[in-house]
DNA sequence: CTTAATGTTCCCCA
DNA sequence: TTGGGGAACATTAA
């Protein structure tokens, strides 16, 4: 559920019930969700102050008075200020104004705590909105194919198979396109719409596919806005040709094939 | 019953 | 070292 603007979403929807907050009780259910000795990570937040809350790629980073929690929210994780647990709560925490839910019914995200700053973002690559595009040109020569590197986030942190979509569409690009190979004004081309798409995004609050809410429960609005992404079979906006569904890396990937060329 | 789903990581092979 | 393919993780919905 979560790229960039979703995870944006959450954070600013979330910071305003957190920050300043203090950590009164913590309790951890999934052992995929937080690896590990589950007691001993209640133990290391309990009694801390939040001190802020960030978005780093799709991470949710959350500084603590001391140590940091790094959350990542998986495919469908939800972060809550409100709200009753359920079998799918996998953290609840208690605070001295409040509660933080993370639901995840796969249990693919990850709750993660660090003494220091968040271990798990150092490796993550620049951010898709601060990137220049001289240094977008630089890491773009690579011999792999355009679609799998704009989601390798050591590559660019953010993008995941939505906005991988959204923005190759508005460029023209084909995802099997090889990255070294693009002209120096389809990179261009790229970065710029890379940009626009997750500002857009941003705007409306990011997509909701299925499980994607923000922290007060709500929808985004960013999916009726889809112009390659779940569209297969239905016009290209551009030209009408019917939007063709491919199998990518293993992610079904979406794109017009009049329009985006190789 | 089978397939696919907003993600990441690990293993194998070239 | 880089890159591609496939599997694994757990759950739900079509």
């Amino acid at each position: 559920m979560p790229e960039l603007p979703e995870v944006e979403t959450v954070v600013r929807t979330v910071a305003p019930y957190l920050i300043g907050r203090r950590i009164i009780d913590a309790r951890f259910t999934s052992k995929f969700v937080t690896p590990g000795n589950r007691a001993a990570l209640a133990e290391k937040i309990k009694g801390r102050r939040i001190v802020s809350v960030r978005r780093r790629g799709k991470f949710v980073v959350i500084e603590l008075d001391q140590g940091t929690l790094a959350i990542h929210l998986g495919m469908t994780g939800n972060l809550l200020a409100s709200g009753k647990a359920t079998g799918h709560t996998h953290g609840y925490f208690t605070l001295d104004d409040g509660v933080l839910l993370y639901n995840d019914p796969r249990q693919f995200g990850r709750i993660e705590w660090s003494p220091g700053p968040a271990k798990r973002v150092a490796k993550l690559g620049p951010e898709p909105l601060e990137i220049t595009l001289e240094e977008f040109q630089k890491r773009m020569k690579r011999k792999s194919r355009v679609k799998p590197l704009l989601m390798n986030q050591a590559f660019i942190a953010g993008i995941g198979n939505i906005y991988a979509d959204e923005s190759l569409f508005n460029s023209g690009i084909h995802p099997l396109a090889q990255a070294s190979r693009l002209s120096a004004l389809r990179v261009a081309k790229l970065h710029q719409a890379i940009r626009d798409i997750l500002h857009e995004a941003i705007e409306h609050r990011g997509s909701t596919i299925s499980d994607y809410r923000d922290a007060d429960g709500a929808c985004g609005g960013f999916q009726l806005l889809h112009k390659a992404y779940g569209r297969e079979g239905e016009p290209c906006v551009i030209c009408g040709t019917a939007i063709r569904k491919t199998l990518v890396a293993q992610r079904g990937t979406h794109y017009c094939p009049k329009c985006q060329k190789r």
